[in-house]
DNA sequence: TGCAAAACATGATAAATATCAATTTTATTT
DNA sequence: AAATAAAATTGATATTTATCATGTTTTGCA
């Protein structure tokens, strides 16, 4: 496969302060994977060899409760780095990943990312940025999850669905979720995911087109996710 | 205030990592302060300029809500790290941090931190370690307040409470809160938690004194944060 | 010590959400 | 294209939780 001194997802994520002889001993020793829809790339309570960059394709990140359910936790999309969190915390993956369409990732074996983090602490720095960032969406969330309804939930997830994944070329978000999917993000049963979406297509909010879906007034939706009638 | 290299705290926690020249010119740095009982040491969206080492007392992490009510994010205790999140991500404070009893904390400025950084990969890598553990801890916390009830989260946050602070010479729980803590905590209103605080002492898996916990069925205190009757 | 403020408690009711059941629509496979 | 499976939808109902109102107890402080 490509050399990850030539990789064009280098500029999206930290891989970008690697120096070019770091991203040349990546390239050989990295292996390129092709994931399926519907696979799972890491599995929650397996120890992580290594780290996947996300080279094309969209994934889920979530979590199996006690009872049974599962909590989508993050949507994922290309550019991104998998599996820092566990690597470098030593523990097993806290989370299973699964392709939400085909993807391309790029596995480096743990001795290489810990390699690079010692000898170059901008790599390291921009690591822990990027974690440090990333708990502090986490804590966000836990934040929304315990004080907003469900129907406020719903409305936030959607506008994070198109920070994430942008809009195609009519308008809808870039991503096609099951209503399950989408229940499962703002930790509700399925049947009201579906009742309260078709109630922000009847007061004008969104748009639905089976699995797509097209936000028509941010301001109402942002003032929905806060709690205003 | 005493010297970092003989301070009884360091063994708790990352600091262990950094030999005795590194704690000597932290020791010349750092300020020590005391902190009042509900004073806060971080304030949501201020910069900090460093970090704040916890030598004694206990402490609440709290977000306020776009709807005015705060969420508790989490509990520290003495020996725990401050606003590393905050100085590693170069982001502002994303929690307000208060003081449950009177506290005594030394203070680090950012420089000191980073420098420590650059000049000692084991710091480094305990620190990623510490930030990586807290995401994972996180990403529970996101999946138990989506998917779990009110009465289950509750059942939880004892738990929790319990293995955070542990317990005093009577058996409760070494931590004072309110009950509107409480409620904050889990994301409920005070009324559902005094409710539901008297149903699990109805039930007989809680001893309520005023604030005090006692847990009396850790293992039926389990089983209803999974959701058996 | 006593007083005011804060915290706690409980009942009544309303609102939000889950659950169960049945049906229709959409996607996938042969 | 038909057959099958999966997903989406809708209604009825039960359960959970919030809200409001009111009274009591505890706590902190002058």
């Amino acid at each position: 496969m490509g050399a990850c001194e030539h990789c064009f997802i280098k500029n999206e994520n930290e891989f970008s302060s690697l120096v070019f002889e770091e991203l040349e001993s990546f390239t050989r020793s990295k292996t390129t994977l092709n994931i399926k829809k519907g696979e799972n790339i890491v599995t929650e309570g397996h120890v992580m060899n290594g780290i996947y960059c996300l080279r094309s394709g969209k994934c889920k990140m979530s979590k199996l409760n006690t009872n049974g359910k599962s909590q989508i936790i993050k949507f994922i999309k290309q550019g991104n780095i998998l599996g820092q969190r566990s690597v470098l915390s030593e523990e097993p993956a806290g989370l299973t990943i699964t392709a939400l369409e085909d993807m391309q990732v790029c596995f480096i074996p743990k001795s290489r990312v810990l390699q690079a983090i010692k000898e170059n602490p901008t790599f390291s720095l921009k690591l822990m940025k990027n974690i440090s960032h990333q708990l502090n969406e986490a804590n966000t969330s836990i934040s929304m999850m315990a004080q907003k309804s469900v129907k406020e939930r719903l409305a936030d997830i959607v506008m994070q669905l198109q920070r994430i994944f942008g809009t195609d070329s009519e308008g809808y978000i870039d991503v096609k979720l099951t209503r399950e999917e989408i229940a499962n993000a703002i930790g509700t049963a399925t049947e009201s995911a579906i009742r309260l979406l078709s109630n922000y297509k009847n007061e004008g909010l969104l748009d639905l087109k089976g699995r797509r879906i097209k936000i028509l007034d941010i301001d109402g939706l942002k003032h929905a996710s806060e709690g205003y009638e």
